[in-house]
DNA sequence: CAGGAATAGTGAAATATTTCACGGTAATGC
DNA sequence: GCATTACCGTGAAATATTTCACTATTCCTG
């Protein structure tokens, strides 16, 4: 067992990397380089090839990787042939979009739960999975073993959701309200998602390549 | 001037401190010190203060920050005093999901533009912002000087929507289509958002901890 | 099947980033 | 106004991550 802890930016490359030869996959080629990787994902060859490393006895050739050898070897390192249950909550516009992406009905990952506060809107909302209201969240969570969560509430509700997920014992949640989530629970893992963040960050970036010209091909 | 280059994990924090000072300004805090900032991103309180180092002259007191001064600061040396117009594509739901979060009518950044190839939605849909027909990015983006874009078109159409944008000579792009978008062109920032990855690598993430023991404070 | 081109694997060096430790400053209480 | 406490600022040390240099393997061509 050489597992040696994965660092960070080579499990978020990986899960990318996992994307993408999803993707490859679909298009009907057989063999990707790790320069190919590297140009889609903007960063260099050696890169790749360190972060492949990781997967242990790679298995790989001497001249390109094997698409679906090496998406498979990447999803059972980070463990995406267990099949997950998520849920969403709060059903407005946001939800109804991200459902509609046939994406999310794949047979990794399965959404088994929908709540929102509104009672109401429980009634006349067309989607088709279970859909409870947010005081029952805790219950669902732990009846159904849910692990992911997607939270699509407004800022003012969204840490007293986020509490009611933890407290059921979910592992992770996607944040797409405007507030940043805390927790002192070490058990779950939180991804904010802010679009005013990121609009920030890349105007930063602009800005900042005039005032200093020490960027390098990030 | 002692602007040495910012590391790009700063900046990215920077971004992130910025929206909870906002936040904080909101509730009436005036002060906040280095460590409860820590508490909330999730990141020790020296690692926050060094970050501020960057700042330049940071003029904090011995203790602790002043909100809207901290605030500022970080806007200076940021560019977030620069007001940047972006343009939305793609006007399906989750485009209108975007757009009624009143949070991007700032007076920070304005939404100056909607595209979207079918023309007939461009007719029906009642958002008020002017819309055009895809064809017409590269001008419009020219003529109305705007820098950043949301891009929330289906993978399929993503790339060349892209191509049409930095034609244009878009700055940044955020990305919400489930395709990793490329581009050989150094002067485009591109953040890509794939909730499917974020799924993904949360649940990598709480599955390695199991596997391996050596996980930090995240 | 030999030669050439392309590519993976990997320990070591180079960089980048975080963490530490400690000196100094402002507010608070007595 | 002195002691105490809670901070910030910062160079230096410790870690983490990326990049490099080089070897070995595979594929392709003739």
């Amino acid at each position: 067992m050489i597992s040696k802890g994965i660092p960070r930016p080579t499990v978020t490359r990986l899960c990318k990397i996992y994307s993408m030869l999803e993707e490859i996959n679909e298009n009907g080629h057989e063999v990707v380089s790790s320069s190919e990787i590297g140009r889609r994902l903007k960063v260099g060859s050696h890169n790749i090839r360190k972060d492949l490393t990781y997967l242990g006895e790679t298995g790989t050739t001497g001249s390109g990787y094997d698409v679906g050898t090496l998406k498979d070897q990447i999803g059972k390192k980070l463990g995406f042939h267990v099949h997950r249950k998520a849920c969403i909550v709060g059903l407005e516009q946001f939800a109804v979009a991200v459902l509609s992406q046939k994406k999310f009905f794949s047979d990794k990952f399965s959404i088994v739960a929908g709540f929102d506060s509104n009672i109401n809107r429980l009634e006349t909302i067309k989607i088709d999975i279970p859909l409870y209201p947010t005081y029952d969240i805790p219950a669902v969570i732990k009846r159904e073993e849910i692990e992911l969560a997607l939270l699509t509430t407004t800022g003012e509700s969204a840490q007293a959701i986020a509490d009611k997920l933890i407290d059921g014992g979910i592992r992770g949640i996607v944040n797409f309200s405007p507030v940043v989530l805390s927790t002192e629970n070490r058990n779950v893992y939180i991804s904010n998602i802010d679009i005013m963040d990121e609009f920030r960050l890349l105007s930063a970036l602009f800005f900042l390549e005039n005032d200093e010209s020490h960027e390098k091909s990030g």
